[in-house]
This record gives structure tokens, sequence and C-alpha cells, in this order.
RNA sequence: GGGCCCGUAGCUCAAUGGUCAGAGCAGACCGCUCAUAACGGUUUGGUUGGGGGUUCAAGUCCCUCCGGGCCUACCA
């Protein structure tokens, strides 16, 4: 038994989000958790809200309440849909918690006491009619390059220029529209990403069988340039975790708090703290999963996001926890992800178009959702949500390949034998060409899972399950059952163990239709991975009560559909 | 501007430099009648974006062009 830490990106407070962030890191990392746990692992899958910055208090202003009171609310918003969708959270945190305070001043203290933070001073926007410091973004004017009116402080969007907040003319604040702002002097904390520079390179080189897409993104952060570059950890803001150094106060940093982007990781260490604080476990209980010298060493851990969040994750954050020169827990593997875009385009939660988390569950259960955003989660390249898509998916494979064999097969038997596995006959070729069909499969399928491949685990799933159909085919017990009872008995015991094997391997992917099955057959949630085919093609013995199951998958109409696509077509 | 990824059947995707480039869906034909008009079988369909090169051998490696996407750090 192995001891497996999974993390998934932390989603940002502000606002539900869209399938897009769903299938990004939440949903795959709930899959390898699932899939650890059913294998006997110990597991313990970590997410938290991340809730500081300049949106979340920007959002909560506009929604007339405090920002404490805000993010309060919407984490809840945000675990209850983490709930709707199955995601098996062992502990779902905060980035605003005391744990992940202490935490971030602790790291930031050490990160001083090894001479790794720099304070400088900076100049920056001020807006007095916001009375707040701009961060680029929220600075607009026109663009000094193409003449663009709407243009950004860090970035025009019409020319893609790249800009600075004093290249613009006419500048504004994008929050008020005031043009009252002048630059200011203002002090900050600079991780010194530079001085570490060799170590998170070696680091990185070392990784072995990461994504492509993972090493890519480090390298270039690492070589861009004049390489990796000194980063601002601290912002002028009211809400945030308060720089200080450790317990004692930071001279000269007074009135300033942390960046989101220093802090959210480090909640992953916190919320694990969390968790066990909540279970009474010490802090031993922690400790155990993050210290190499507390008990860590035997970890692996996984990390998982989408590709916006690697450069965070593979040297920001490593930085952190190397630079502490305390022996914390490195991740082990980051599976990133593309995006998915909704109907060819992006998501857009401005003009409302696609599919948001909250909305999806109203729409169809979760399962519905899982099968289809996990079997096509952009793995290799962005991936596109259509509705055609997703309605072909969930029609065949959930309704007509697998929902379909177990409605025909407990159907079946209820007809001719009673709803209990009949007695009778003994397997023959067909048993055991079908058990050794179910063990490559079954081995392929392990395979992808281990390996966290995500699609070709969804394929080698779904190969599971048309077995069961040309099984059924071959055997023919509707034919069997006229001259041959006790050989189409046999057939039928068969099948119904197969709605077992399906239970179990499938849950992973759609837990809900799997607790669906075992319900029927009147078996617990906890039923075993199976040690082999053979094995489970007979772990229900003759006598076996059961209950016919209702349909486990509607299908999708293309009247419903047709709605739906209008629905969510966007206001623009 | 710089960097990275991608381009394979009508669609979505596979193929450690090595048999005849494979699956699913869609299409065509056949079979079955237990089942959610479901299932199974057979089958059509490819100058692997274009061009050059390396190699006994290239979808795969190199160069180049075309097309698409992403990243480029103080929104996350």
């Amino acid at each position: 038994m192995a001891r497996i830490l999974i993390t998934s990106a932390l989603p940002y407070i502000n606002g539900i989000k869209h399938l897009g962030n769903l299938v990004g890191s939440q949903l795959p990392a709930d899959l390898h958790a699932r899939y650890m746990r059913a294998r006997g692992h110990e597991v313990l899958f970590i997410c938290a809200t991340d809730e500081h910055g300049t949106p979340a208090e920007l959002a909560a202003a506009k929604a007339g309440e405090p920002v404490a009171e805000y993010c309060a609310r919407m984490w809840r918003v945000q675990k209850d849909i983490a709930d709707g969708f199955r995601l098996s959270f062992d502990h779902f945190g905060r980035s605003s918690s005391d744990r992940n305070r202490r935490l971030t001043q602790h790291f930031a203290e050490r990160l001083a006491a090894a001479g790794l933070i720099d304070e400088v001073m900076e100049r920056q926007v001020y807006s007095k009619a916001d009375g707040r410091f701009l961060p680029d973004r929220y600075i607009e004017g026109t663009c000094p390059n193409c003449g663009y009116e709407k243009a950004r402080g860090d970035q025009c969007e019409n020319c893609t220029k790249q800009l600075d907040p004093t290249d613009l003319i006419n500048p504004r604040s994008a929050i008020s529209g005031s043009t009252d702002l002048e630059v200011r002097e203002t002090k900050h904390l600079h991780l010194r990403q530079s001085a570490m520079r060799a170590h998170l390179r070696e680091w990185i080189d070392t990784r072995e069988g990461w994504p492509i897409l993972t090493t890519s993104i480090a390298r270039k952060w690492l070589d861009d340039g004049e390489g990796l570059q000194d980063r601002s950890i601290t912002r002028d803001l009211d809400w945030g975790i308060p720089v200080r150094k450790g317990e004692k106060a930071w001279p000269g940093m007074e009135g300033k708090v942390f960046y989101v982007w220093f802090d959210a990781p480090i909640e992953y260490i916190a919320a694990t703290a969390e968790w066990a604080d909540a279970h009474g476990l010490g802090e031993e209980g922690w400790r155990r999963w993050w210290r190499a010298d507390e008990g860590a060493g035997d970890v692996r851990y996984t990390q998982f996001m989408g590709k916006d969040n690697v450069p965070f994750h593979t040297l920001s954050f490593p930085a952190t926890l190397m630079g502490s020169a305390e022996p914390w827990k490195l991740v082990d593997y980051i599976k990133s992800f593309n995006y998915l875009n909704y109907e060819g385009g992006k998501f857009s939660t401005s003009s409302g178009r696609g599919v948001f988390m909250d909305q999806a569950l109203e729409i169809l259960p979760a399962d519905y959702w899982r099968w289809w955003l996990l079997s096509n989660v952009p793995e290799s390249s962005d991936s596109d949500f259509t509705w055609e898509s997703f309605q072909n998916g969930v029609n065949k494979d959930l309704a007509d390949v697998l929902g379909n064999f177990v409605s025909r097969i407990t159907k079946f038997c209820r007809s001719r034998f009673g709803e209990a596995l009949p007695e009778g006959g003994a397997p023959g070729p067909e048993e055991t060409e079908l058990a050794v069909e179910l063990s490559r499969r079954l081995a392929e399928y392990e395979r992808a899972m281990e390996a966290i491949e995500v699609r070709r685990a969804a394929q080698a799933l779904r190969a599971i399950w048309v077995a069961g159909n040309e099984y059924l085919q071959r055997a023919a017990p509707w034919t069997k059952v006229k001259e041959s009872p006790e050989e189409a008995a046999m057939i039928v015991r068969t099948g119904l163990n197969l709605v077992r094997l399906y239970a179990i391997l499938s849950r992973p992917f759609i837990p809900d239709a799997s607790g669906a099955m075992l319900t029927a057959l009147g078996l617990p949630e906890n039923e075993p991975w199976p040690e082999s085919a053979e094995a489970a093609l007979a772990a229900l013995p003759p006598g076996h009560a059961f209950t016919t199951p209702d349909v486990l998958f509607a299908k999708l109409d293309d009247e419903r559909r047709e709605a739906l696509e209008a629905r969510f077509a966007g206001k623009g």
C-alpha cells in the first residue's frame, strides 16, 4: 500500500467556475484519487478556494458585502457544487485560513533568514478615487502603439503589444474610471528566484516522465531573456495575509499583504493541516504528508492543474519550499491540461457563453458530465465542448453501451429466472474467451489509470463495457434458454457478475451510476477491486438476490439538445 | 516580437524511427430480438498540411513554408 497525496489547483473564489475549469484540474484529480483509493492505497486528496487578491475585493464590493463574508459565502457555494459533482476531496479548505496565514508567514521568515528576500522600492500607480494601488490590468488608457482606447496597463488587447502602465495615454482606473491617478513609491518584498535558478533547473531536468507541456513551460521561464526573474511576493491590499516574519512584525511592511500567488500554493499544506485539525489528528497528522523528516519520505505527490498554473507550480512554489531550507515534500508528478473550448470558442463569464458548473448540474446528473469531460479531457491539446459531441457521448457510451447492457441482462434474468442469480450450468469456451478479453482490457485500463492517461483509460473502460455486449450476443441466452435452461442460467450469472465488475471498475468515472448498480445487486459500495477477470466472473454465487434497476442513463434527445445549444450560446 | 504545442479518415483522437498508419462516432450492408428503436458482425473511407533533406527504413528526426492554438509573471 502506497501513500498518495493529490492536490488540485485551487479554484479562485470569485464566482462559479465553468466546465473548462472543472475538467482542467479538479475532475481528473478526483478520478485519480478515486482510483487510488479503490486500489487500496492511502490517499489524501486536497483542494481549497483561493481567496486573496484584487478580484475578490472587487467582487465583494460589487456584491455589497465585506470581503470576508463574501468569501465565506462563495466558499460554501463552491463546496456544494463540488459535492454535486462528487469531487471526493478529503478536505476542501480556504486559503484565508489561520493555518495558511501562519504557514505563509513562516515561509517568509525562513526565506528571509536564507537571504532570499530583497526589499525593493517600486513605483506603482495609485488611484485616489478608488483608494488603492491599481494592478497593471486595472489601468486602462489609449495604446501608444495602435491608438486603441481600451488598452490595459499590461498589454494592448488590440495590437497585443506589451505595455507598462506609464506608457498609456490618458490613463484611468478600470474600476472607477477615475483619471486622478499618481505614481507612488511603495516598498515590496521580492523572492530571489534568480538565486535559485540553477537549483530549480537541476530539479526540473531530473524529473522523469513529466508531460512535455509541464517541462517546456518551466524551461521557458528558466531561460527566457535573462533567465528566471525575481518576483514581488507582496501587495498593497487590505485582503490577504499580513506581511510578517513568522510571528514577528516586519518593519517597513506594515499594512501590506502577501501576493496571492505566494500564499495560494502554501494552502496545499495548510489545507492538509486544516484537515488534520478537523479530524483531531494533531500536528503529526499533517506533517507526515509534507515533511520528509517526519514520515513523508514515502509519499507520492501528484498535482493537477491547467497549463496557466504550471509556472507557479514548477518554479515559484518549489523555490519557496527549497528556499526554506527545510525538508518539505516536493511534487513528484505534475499533470497539466490544456484548455476546453466551448463550441469552437472560449468560455466567457461576462457574455454568458458556455456552461457553468451550477447550470450543468441543473441540466443533467454529475455522471453524464464526468463521463464526457473525462473521456474528452484536453490532454494533448485544447479540446472542444459541443452539444452534439456531448449528446453522442452520453447516448452512445452511457445509455446504449453500459446502461442498456445492465438493462438487458437484469430484465432477461427477471423474466426467465426471477430476481436472483440462477443456478446450474458450467462455464465453457465462451466464458473463457470473455475472461481472456477482459483480462487484456483490464490490464490496459489499470495501466492507463496508473499513468494518469485519462482519455486512454476512458477508452479502455468503454471497451470493457462493450465486451459484455459482445459476449451476450455470442452466448445468446435468449436462444439457449429454450433448449438448455441450465446453460442459459450460467450465461445470465456471468452477465450479472459483469454488472458487478462494471460497477467497481467504473466508479472513478461515474460514481453515482456505479452506486446504483451495486445497490441493485444488494452489494456495499466498497466492493473490492477484482483480483482477476476469471474470479470476477464468478464472484456472485447462484441464489444471490438483486433488484432490477431503473434506467441508468436517460438519453438526451435532439429537441432538448437544440434548446440547450440556444440557451448557452451567449449574449454576444 | 520571442518561445512552446498542434496539424493523421467526414468528426474526435491513437500509433518506443521498423509488418498493410489504427480505434470510436458518422455512413453502407448483414445478423439478432434479451434490452433504453438498444446490441453484434462485415465494410467504405488516408499522397499523415505543402515542399525539401537525413536514413536500409520517416506520421515519427532535421530545414523551410502554410494553417490553428497557447504562454510571455503585479486578474487568477
